[in-house]
DNA sequence: TAAAGTAGTTTATATTATAAACCAAATATC
DNA sequence: GATATTTGGTTTATAATATAAACTACTTTA
């Protein structure tokens, strides 16, 4: 049971940073998530499309000043598959005793 | 500067474990990596490659009981770019103030 | 000497990531 | 009041990556 496997979902620089963020936020618009990453908008829409997928995230999708906005925030679901993620890297990182 | 690049060499599950096992030992065989991780000799063989290439890693080829024997250790450069990658995760994992 | 085992490598395929192209509406410009 | 530009995205085509299957080469056993 040496090394547990890394949830694929959240195994990619860019869900991970999304996770990342919208663990310490109630939740985030499309566009502050973009600017926070760095991520292209199309990236970023396929990448919160596959988190929303698995449940990870919600997104809600509404108006702000005529334009369209998009919300995301964290799951139940996607706390604790975050907590599984950073619990299974530490059987990787952590060995160096 | 909040979110920092992760390596993507070393941001893949086998060739993390790889260097985590390299990490811990002065030296592996290649046997032994496969026995550890549980991966397939193809794929270990290609992952073993790609750390090799970029010197993270050096291999050795000999013989032990007329059988090829393929020996792994990691160099200094593949330790720091693990120490870098360990680095940049905290930007990602360690939010939960 | 044929079959099975050891220790790998190569390569073909499937999956994934990403950027480019596109869509739709709002606003600014001429 | 057309048209160009901006905002806020989605879709899709391509490039990159991961992985298993197929293969190579040699050894041992029966």
């Amino acid at each position: 049971m040496k090394f547990k496997e890394l949830d694929p979902l959240l195994h990619n620089q860019l869900r991970l940073a999304i996770m990342s963020i919208l663990l310490n936020v109630k939740e985030a618009e499309f566009t502050f998530i973009k600017e926070k990453t760095g991520a292209t908008a199309g990236n970023l829409s396929v990448q919160v499309s596959k988190l929303k997928k698995a449940r990870y995230i919600e997104v809600k999708k509404s108006f702000k000043n005529n334009y369209p906005l998009t919300t995301c925030n964290i799951t139940k679901t996607g706390i604790e598959a975050f907590e599984g993620y950073v619990n299974a890297l530490q059987g990787y990182i952590n060995k160096k005793v």
